[in-house]
DNA sequence: AACCAAACCAAACATATGTTTGGTATAGGA
DNA sequence: TCCTATACCAAACATATGTTTGGTTTGGTT
């Protein structure tokens, strides 16, 4: 990546800033403005240089449309909030009854995830009946209740007026629970199921 | 706050959605292409109302000036990348002699330390030596060569040539490394150590 | 000396965008 | 029944904003 010169990282920065304070990228005539250019032609050629070395994009003709690439950041990802339930009713992702209690905030390349549309939250797991699949108590549990489960994947159920995390299986067109703990009952069969989603990942904070 | 109304929270989501996907608030045209609205009065009077409610602010006369505001209030947080390695060399987290593979983003809260001051990196996890402990193969391990390990703490150790999770024990005032895999060596008693830090976190992705 | 990139300026142009004026239709509460 | 809020439409207006044409000046390189 090409360098910058001394002025094109004020203009830089400054757009950095103006992005951070205000939440907006600035206009070609405010970044004119805070460097006392005397044409809007100067702040433009800036930008255009910029974006030429690539440190930002911007959609032509579009007002406020600068976005920042950082070369020192590694790559820089989009986050999304991930809202953390304690525990989740039946109809939940649908419509917002439950508030969440907390968030996460991570990277969607991290989650595995293409955009941020698909619909994800966070359970805490309560007690040990994961704990053969490597889940334990107090972990985040991360769903995505747009993803279909298949036979072996860990869902989210609905049970008893809790949502539990258990391994989905499918046996001879039936389905069963199971939980990865030998001291709770192997295998659950199931009529009627109501999945929340599919266990797509774990968060664990170390004690 | 007052509530919203279905169409309301319609408008709003869309605003919300548009800022996460191309990173700027919609205009007044893009909100009213959105929903097929015949005159942009219709999505200038939504935001209006919007503005009205408290669900967003926007400065007059400004574009793409709309900014939301949460009012299930995920309050934005710092965010950090984690570099990650497969395997770190003995000094690594002074000299910056080896390159990260990847990285994950996440926030400071979430991984439970105040600034990102802290030395954070994240091992990627080989082998079943710690299976008992809930870190299973694949797994990333979050690591804080900052911190100093206390007994019982699990750690990231530099032995043989390459870096693993034991957990890290003092009995009579010796060092003792532990493997949580009863098909592992027990106890391992260390003279040197090598510890590149402590284990503060970790983070699944489902398969 | 010739050349080039960086760092500016002036003025106009096109249009994207916020805003206003002036409406209609429907449903529910006082 | 009157009043208000919601949910729309049509057309124009004002200006904020991106963009272009056509320049100057300065400092360093070839």
């Amino acid at each position: 990546m090409q360098p910058l010169t001394r002025k094109q990282e004020q203009v830089w920065n400054f757009i950095a800033e103006s992005q951070q304070r205000f939440g907006r990228a600035p206009s070609i005539r405010e970044i004119k403005g805070h460097f006392a250019f005397g044409s809007t032609r100067s702040a433009f050629d800036y930008v255009k240089v910029l974006a030429q070395k690539g440190y930002l994009k911007r959609e032509p003709r579009t007002a406020r449309s600068i976005r920042l690439i950082d070369p020192a950041a590694p790559t820089p990802r989009s986050t999304m909030n991930i809202p953390v339930y304690g525990s989740i009713p039946a109809g939940l992702p649908e419509e917002r009854t439950e508030t969440p209690e907390d968030h996460i905030t991570m990277d969607l390349e991290t989650l595995g995830i293409p955009k941020s549309s698909s619909r994800i939250f966070a359970l805490r797991v309560k007690g040990d009946s994961m704990e053969g699949a490597g889940i334990l108590d107090g972990d985040w549990a991360i769903i995505d209740h747009s993803k279909e489960p298949r036979s072996g994947s860990i869902i989210a159920a609905y049970i008893d007026g809790k949502s539990t995390l258990k391994r989905f299986l499918t046996r001879h067109g039936k389905i069963y629970l199971k939980a990865e703990n030998p001291r709770y009952p192997d295998l659950i069969p199931c009529e009627e199921l109501m999945v929340q989603g599919v266990f797509i990942g774990l968060y664990r904070k170390a004690k």
